[in-house]
DNA sequence: TATGAATGAGGTTTCATTCAT
DNA sequence: TATGAATGAAACCTCATTCAT
């Protein structure tokens, strides 16, 4: 008898995160109220503040929620993959859809850290996301140059220039025009792994 | 109220710019309230509004004159150099140094572009700023590839993917404690050029 | 959902009025919410609802249901005394009791009082009360003057006094540590009587 | 060419205290709104907000200053008077002046000390106030004593409950019609100094 | 130029009460 | 009877901006 109730219950916290997200998207967080959020879910102030305590916790919970749509199975693919060169394309491929899919909220996340008034433990949350697939990446590279397919780098931080890259792009994809991501990403990764298969060492100064 | 007039005026400008900044990097722009620039300036509120005619507007002045400071002859040096390799190199070592001196300012700059009320215009700035970049960029491929230093590959898509780590790591270097710039950057720029450098041309799928 | 349903309704009923009390006494009316009533009690905001059709009215019943525990058989005593003297130091025992018994509650009457939205109504239930134990009071006084116990004062003023004395008493003991209100009023009565048995009618200017 | 503007500043501040004390003694603290004393002061709110930081704030300067206007010279008086008699009844005098002064604002002042956010403190500034008072009637008590003017009693006892009766009758003024403090204290103080004043040690059982 | 008191629109949050289930 | 999600008026407070001195 009460499984009704709790799942208007989950219907409604859906419809304002959902409703938080749209004005969030549109004029950001700073500029919302909460006022905007009641508009925008038809529902009342009293409602948003039964089910968040607070407009900070509200947009931890729409920054969790969109957040964790995103990226879910980028890495899961890669085990299907033999080679390392394979598993690294394919987390190029991976990257480069992230990004893509990323545009629009790059701004809101971004905002989301700057204006949380826990930003040290929103840090946290992003480093921790970023080091495991930095792990993965370092981890790939690994086991190229163990199995011969690389020579010898410094894994882990080109594992962080790789990751970077594709930030930098989902970035810039929110202010410069017609810019593909796609190809880019495919330049990008023949080019490194151009630079992983060739047998000069002698390229350092 | 005597001689020196306008550089005692100079001066009061060049102070509440300072009390800001330090305000805007300590709390982000949005917590950060005139009277908290009051406080940190030692000045009064009517003066702050004597010298700004608004919060955006001391914004803009504290970003615009923190980013004169910064990547001035970033560029410059490059014509001293003789290869396209080295080119890249010298441009790489530039965005590694920008990028490093970056750190702590990185979120205002965002919080710059997100807040501000002329986010569109900002957005502008930034895009001709970094397409100035990518273009310099390109155009050293672009002469590699011509005088045979470099294979062929497109050369547009590679600095958009280049200039894009760089601000990738800028912003990693927020919230990963440790990260070594430099090094990743060393890294990233032989493995660049080493895969510029082979002659592999059937990497590609 | 049976056949003791109305003396579950009651059990409830009990259950949420000390609930209530219980806030009531450590953070006041006015700063205890329905939502404190909830948790302290364990039932529900309906529950509460369907029991008591206000806030108010919860505090009336309140107060009503504590008021009834004190004092109900203060005066009756007295009937058992003989000398107007003994019947003084009866009352006095019993206002005694009766100021160390309200400790805790004193300060939940007085904003039973003040915040009532009846406050008029309020000031006229406690004259009544007052007034009942003044008559009183003013009776054996000069019951004690008439049979020659006493000598003549103004019974009615002192009457007033000396009740007025129990109730500071009663309001002291909620924030002066370690008031002894036995040995106070054990002092006091034995002053005034000493004072209504003194044949010194000079003392007056 | 400050002074006028630091005496326009004390007089806004003057302006606020009297205009919330206007409003909490009309509807009490608890009804009052910072836009009623908003209306009441013809202020805005914000200067409410400049020259007090909280309703609290404004609450416990409200009391403060209004307490500070009563009694300030109630015991100044006192040593004009020669016999320990004298001073009690002089004391006798000033208690009910200043109960008698206090009619309107008792309920305020209890509703103070009930409401406020820091009651335990509050509870301490009483205490000190009435110690003071105390002190100082036990310290007349015990003088009397000591050169023969009064029996030996337990002056700290006395004096609380002597206090403590005006305190109340403060109190029964409130919702008492008609009652005469004057009369009442010639009365009880008549009859405590009777009592004080009577060789009969023998009336304790 | 400089000061700081004054302004008030607008923001977040609270909480007594209602009502569908 | 009981539940607890939903309501929304109203409260407190903030803070960019103005302006008399």
């Amino acid at each position: 008898m009460s499984s009704s109730g709790s799942q208007a219950k989950a219907e409604t916290h859906e419809r304002i995160l959902q409703a938080a997200l749209a004005c969030f998207k549109r004029k950001g967080y700073n500029h919302t109220t909460m006022d905007d959020i009641v508009a925008e879910s038809g529902l009342s102030k009293g409602t948003l503040y039964w089910h968040f305590e607070s407009k900070d916790d509200l947009l931890t919970a729409v920054f969790t929620s969109t957040f964790e749509a995103f990226g879910e199975d980028a890495i899961s693919d890669i085990i299907y993959h033999e080679t390392a060169t394979e598993k690294l394309r394919a987390m190029a491929q991976g990257a480069a859809d992230f990004s893509e899919s990323l545009l629009g909220y790059f701004s809101l996340f971004i905002e989301f850290w700057i204006s949380s008034e826990r930003r040290e433990e929103t840090s946290h949350i992003w480093y921790d996301l970023l080091e495991q697939y930095q792990r993965v990446l370092a981890a790939i590279i690994e086991e190229g140059i163990q199995n011969g397919e690389f020579r010898p780098v410094d894994a882990e931080s080109l594992a962080w220039a790789f990751l970077a890259a594709y930030d930098g792009l989902a970035a810039y994809a929110e202010f410069v025009p017609d810019i593909d991501l796609q190809r880019i990403s495919q330049t990008f990764v023949d080019t490194i792994l151009d630079g992983l298969q060739s047998d000069a060492g002698k390229t350092k100064p």
